[in-house]
DNA sequence: GAAGTGGATATACC
DNA sequence: ACTGGTATATCCACTTC
C-alpha cells in the first residue's frame, strides 16, 4: 500500500513494552488516515578523554547488560555503539545506548555512574520529538508513505479497529513528497454562560462554524426564526450534541478564541457535573487537560484532532506587532478582518426577552465566524511556523519564541553531528534566576528640542547580526584565551570565543539569509507562504538573543548575551562619532539606531555616507535607512532636569507622524489625555511652533473645567499582572478590581481593569479613594484630570516653547505656585 | 500634617 | 517561568521634622 500522507497530529502509545508513534493526518485524497510507525530509542554516553579503546570495550559490554525493573516494566539496554559526535562543538567519543522503551532513558541514564563517563545527554526529548527527529516525519509535510494497511487486525492490540479513521497503516517506508497544498477541515465554536466564573452557571448555547455548516444549538429558548439555531431539551442534551457534531464533522483542527483558558474548561466541568462523557478523540478518548505553570491557563489536547486556541498563537507571533491594546476576540477581528464583534448587551439569562434571546444567538454565531476567518488569515503563518520548527502544530501554536528557538535548534543538531544539551533542572534554573543583570544597549540622552530635517539609520537585524558576525554562544565561548580568539571585556572578567563557526551562529545566519532570500523572492511576486515562511525566520531570528540569556535554555549563555550588548555599545558609538565627524549632529540613538541632523546636507550624500560607513561594517553586520523626517520634538523627563529617552515624536515630508514613548501610546493613559498630546505633537510638528496646539490646549482645559467631556474618554485602564491578594501596594487600579469582585464580575490576573478618578468628599486625599468602575455613575474629577493627566501629557512639550502649562491649567492649588 | 524619598507597579522602546 | 535589558512615570508607603 502506497499512498501521500500528510502528518497533522502525533501521539505514541506503547505495545508490548515498546512505543510506537501514532500519528494522524490526511491523505491526498481527503481520507483521515493514522500510521503506526516506531523508530529507534536511545540516549548519549559521552566519554571522558583519554579512554582505551580497551576501556570502551568494557564498559559497552558492562552498559549492554543493565536490566531493570521500574514502574512495573522490565526493561534493558539492548545495544551499545561507539560513535564520534560532537558535543557543545567540541569532538567527542560517545556510546549510542539503545532501550525498549522512551519511558526507561532516565531510569537507565541514572544507573550510569562509571567514571569513564563524562555527561549523559539526550533522554530529556519526549518521544515524540524524537520520533520526528529520527524518522524526518515532520509535520504539516506531504510524504509518500509505504505501508501495510491494518485491517481490524489484532495488530497492537487492535488499534485500528477503535480509531474513527477511514485507513491504518503500519508503516514500511517514509519518502518526502513535493506536494505543497494542504485545506485543513476547519470547525470554529464558541460558547456562552451565565457565569463567566468556570462551571459556575449554565451553558447557554453552543455556536459552530465549518465549510458550508452553521449552527447554534441551545436549550433555553427556542426560536424559529433563525434557520441556524437548534434546540434541544436541556443542558445536559446541549452537551450530547456539542460531542456528535465534533465528531460528525470530525475536523482535523477545532478552533476556538481562549478556549484553552474558558470554554473547554468550562464544558468539561458542566459535562461532569452532568456525568457526560466528552469522548470526541478519535480513539473515544475525551480531551486530556494539562495545567501548564502557575497562573498560566492549562491546555485541552484531543486524540486526533488539534485543538488551537487562536489567542495562544497571536499572543507569541502577532502581539508585539499589533496596534491593539488588549487581545481580546472584538479586537483582534477588527485588527485582521476589519469587522468586530456583534454588538450585545449581556444580561442573565433568566432576564431576557425573546428578541434578546435572537440578538443572543446571531451575537454567539457571529464569534464562531470572527473566530472561523481569523484562522483562515493566521493558517499561512501557522503553517509556515510549524514547517520551521518542526513539531506538532498543537505545540507551536502554543509555545512561546524561546521554545521556538529551541525546538529549531534541536531539529537542526543532526546535521552538525551535535548531541543535544540537556534542560536545565529546577536548582539549575533557581541558580540562573540569580544571576545579576548585565549591562544592555546603549541609549544616548537626547538634549529636548524642536529639530528641522533630521535622518535615522539603524542597523538590520542587529543582535543576529552580532551574534553571528562574532560567533557568539555556549559552545563556541572558549575556558581560556586562544590564538585568534576574539576577547570580550565584561564589566567583571574577560570572556573569548573561538573564530571556529558555531552551530547556534551557524543555524542563525542560515535563518537570516533564508529571511532575506524570500523577502526577495516576495518583492519580486506576492506569495503569501513565502511570507509566511519569511515572517516565521523574522521571529525566530528576533528572539535568538533573548533565548541566549534565558534561564530556562538548554544553550544558556549570559557571556554570550553581555558580550552582544557590550559589542553592540561599541558599534553605536563608533557609528554615532563617525556621523558627527562627517558634519550631521546626532540627536538621538538607542540600541540599534541613530537620529541626527542633516545640517544642510541632502539626501543624496547622506546615502552615499551610509554606503561608506557599510562598507566598514564586519561580517554581516549592515546599516541602513530607516527614513527622512522634517521635524522631530524631543522633551525633558518630568523633573525637568535631562532630556527623555525612549519618547519621541517625529514627522516626515507627507506628514506621517511617528510617535515613541509618549503618553499618546500609552494604554494606561486617558483617552482624553492621548488625545489631546497627540493633537498637540501632531500641530506643532506640522507647523514648525506652538501657537496653534496652545489655542486647542486652552480650548480644551475650558472644555474639561465645563465639564463638556464625556466620562469615557476619562477612563484609565490598567491590567492585573498578578492575584489581588499579592499586591503590597494598593493603587487605584486594585481598588477598582477589588470594586469589581465584590460584584462578582470576574477577574483574573491579565483582566484590563477600567476606571475613572471621580468627584468625592474633600477628605479623601488618595486618588484611590474616588475611584470609580466605568459603569459607576458619578462626574470626573476636574481637578485629578487637569492635574494629573492633561498637564503631565502636554507640560514638557510646552516646556520646550518655554511656555509653562500651569497657567493655563489654574486650579485653585496652582494659583498660589504660580505666584513665586 | 506637609514634604521628601524609595518601592511597587505598569507600560513602553528596542 | 515560559526570550533580554533600558527607561519613564505614577501612586502608595513610609520617614522626617
Amino acid at each position: 500500500m502506497k499512498l501521500d500522507f500528510i502528518p497533522v497530529d502525533y501521539d505514541y502509545f506503547d505495545f508490548e513494552g515498546r512505543n510506537f508513534a501514532k500519528v494522524i493526518g490526511r491523505s491526498s485524497n481527503g481520507k483521515r488516515v493514522c500510521i503506526i510507525d516506531s523508530c529507534d530509542v536511545y540516549f548519549w554516553a559521552i566519554l571522558k578523554e583519554k579512554i582505551s579503546q580497551k576501556e570502551i570495550e568494557r564498559l559497552s559490554e558492562k552498559i549492554g547488560e543493565i536490566q531493570l525493573d521500574v514502574k512495573g516494566r522490565r526493561t534493558k539496554v539492548e545495544k551499545v555503539e561507539l560513535h564520534n559526535k560532537k558535543f557543545l562543538g567540541n569532538e567527542v567519543k560517545a556510546l549510542k545506548i539503545f532501550a525498549t522503551n522512551y519511558k526507561d532513558l532516565h531510569d537507565i541514564a541514572d544507573q550510569l555512574g562509571m567514571p569513564e563517563i563524562e555527561k549523559r545527554r539526550g533522554y530529556d526529548l519526549g518521544f515524540i520529538s524524537h520520533y520526528i527527529m529520527e524518522k524526518k516525519l515532520n509535520p504539516l509535510n506531504w510524504y509518500e508513505i509505504n505501508g501495510e494497511i491494518l485491517n481490524n487486525s489484532l495488530e497492537f492490540g487492535g488499534i485500528d479497529s477503535s480509531l474513527n479513521v477511514d485507513l491504518c497503516i503500519k508503516v514500511d517506508s517514509i519518502k518526502q513528497s513535493d506536494k505543497q497544498n494542504f485545506s485543513p477541515k476547519v470547525l470554529a465554536f464558541d460558547i456562552e454562560a451565565d457565569d463567566l466564573k468556570i462551571g459556575e452557571g449554565e451553558l447557554l448555547m453552543v455556536s459552530f462554524i465549518s465549510e458550508n455548516f452553521k449552527k447554534v444549538i441551545t436549550w433555553k429558548k427556542c426560536t424559529k426564526k433563525l434557520d441556524y439555531v437548534e434546540c434541544v431539551k436541556d443542558e445536559a442534551e446541549l452537551i450530547e450534541r456539542f460531542v456528535e457534531i465534533v465528531k460528525k464533522i470530525s475536523p482535523d483542527f477545532l478552533v476556538g478564541y481562549f478556549t484553552d483558558g474558558f470554554d473547554f474548561p468550562y464544558i468539561k466541568a458542566r459535562a461532569m457535573k452532568h456525568k457526560i462523557k466528552l469522548d470526541i478523540g478519535l480513539d473515544g478518548s475525551q480531551p486530556r487537560f494539562s495545567k501548564s505553570g502557575v497562573g498560566r491557563f492549562g491546555t485541552a489536547k484531543i486524540d486526533g484532532i488539534v485543538h488551537i486556541d487562536l489567542l495562544r498563537f497571536i499572543e507569541t507571533a502577532y502581539s508585539q506587532y499589533m496596534q491593539s491594546e488588549v487581545m481580546s476576540l472584538n479586537e483582534v477581528a477588527n485588527e485582521f478582518l476589519g469587522e468586530g464583534k456583534k454588538e450585545f448587551e449581556f444580561r442573565h439569562s433568566s432576564k431576557i426577552d425573546s428578541d434578546g434571546w435572537e440578538k443572543y444567538f446571531e451575537y454567539n454565531l457571529h464569534d464562531s465566524v470572527l473566530t472561523y476567518k481569523i484562522f483562515e488569515k493566521i493558517w499561512p503563518d501557522l503553517l509556515e511556523f510549524t514547517r520551521v520548527m518542526q513539531e506538532p502544530v498543537f505545540d507551536v501554536s502554543r509555545n512561546g519564541m524561546s521554545r521556538n528557538v529551541e525546538d529549531y535548534i534541536l531539529h537542526n543538531l543532526s546535521r552538525f553531528n551535535e548531541i543535544p544539551e540537556r534542560r536545565p533542572g529546577y536548582d539549575e534554573i533557581g541558580e540562573r534566576k540569580k544571576r545579576e543583570k548585565y549591562v544592555g544597549a546603549f541609549v544616548f540622552e537626547p538634549t529636548a528640542g524642536l529639530y528641522q530635517n533630521l535622518g535615522i539609520f539603524d542597523f538590520t537585524s542587529y543582535w543576529p547580526s552580532i551574534i553571528v558576525t562574532f560567533n557568539l554562544s555556549k559552545s563556541t565561548m572558549l575556558e581560556k584565551k586562544e590564538k585568534n580568539s576574539l576577547e570580550v571585556d565584561l564589566k567583571d572578567k574577560k570572556v573569548y570565543f573561538s573564530k571556529k563557526p558555531g552551530f547556534f551562529p551557524e543555524m542563525l545566519k542560515e535563518i537570516i539569509e533564508k529571511r532575506k532570500k524570500y523577502k526577495k523572492e516576495l518583492a519580486e511576486k506576492f506569495d503569501v507562504i513565502k511570507k509566511a515562511r519569511s515572517n516565521a525566520f523574522k521571529l525566530l531570528a528576533n528572539a535568538s538573543y533573548g533565548y541566549l540569556g534565558f534561564f530556562g535554555a538548554r544553550y544558556y549563555c549570559p557571556e554570550a548575551s553581555a558580550s552582544a550588548t557590550s559589542i553592540s555599545r561599541d558599534f553605536i558609538k563608533e557609528i554615532i562619532a563617525k556621523i558627527n565627524n562627517e558634519g550631521y549632529k546626532t540627536i538621538y540613538s538607542d540600541t540599534d539606531s541613530i537620529a541626527f541632523l542633516l545640517n544642510e546636507k541632502s539626501k543624496q550624500k547622506t546615502l552615499e555616507f551610509l554606503k561608506k560607513l557599510n562598507s566598514g561594517l564586519p561580517g554581516i553586520m549592515e546599516l541602513e535607512l530607516e527614513d527622512f523626517y522634517k521635524r522631530g520634538i524631543w522633551v525633558t523627563t518630568r523633573t525637568g532636569e535631562f532630556g527623555a529617552k525612549k519618547k519621541y515624536a517625529l514627522i516626515t515630508e507627507k506628514d506621517k507622524l511617528k510617535i515613541r514613548g509618549f503618553e499618546t501610546v500609552r494604554r494606561d493613559w486617558c483617552a482624553l489625555a492621548r488625545e489631546i498630546q497627540n493633537n498637540v505633537l501632531l500641530m506643532i510638528l506640522e507647523d514648525g511652533d506652538e501657537k496653534r496646539a496652545l489655542e486647542y490646549l486652552k480650548k480644551l482645559v475650558k472644555e474639561v473645567k465645563e465639564r463638556k467631556i464625556n466620562v469615557k474618554k476619562m477612563m484609565i485602564r490598567t491590567q492585573l499582572k498578578k492575584p489581588i491578594s499579592e499586591y503590597k501596594s494598593i493603587t487605584p487600579h486594585v481598588v477598582a478590581a477589588q470594586k469589581m469582585l465584590e460584584k462578582e464580575m470576574p477577574i483574573d490576573m491579565g483582566t484590563l481593569i477600567e476606571y475613572y478618578i471621580a468627584e468625592t468628599d474633600s477628605k479623601k486625599k488618595l486618588v484611590r479613594d474616588k475611584v470609580k468602575l466605568s459603569d459607576e455613575p458619578g462626574e470626573y474629577n476636574i481637578e485629578y484630570y487637569l492635574k494629573h493627566q492633561i498637564l503631565p501629557a502636554v507640560e514638557n512639550i510646552m516646556q520646550v516653547f518655554n511656555f509653562d502649562v500651569n497657567t493655563i491649567i489654574e486650579t485653585k492649588k496652582q494659583k498660589t505656585l504660580g505666584e513665586f
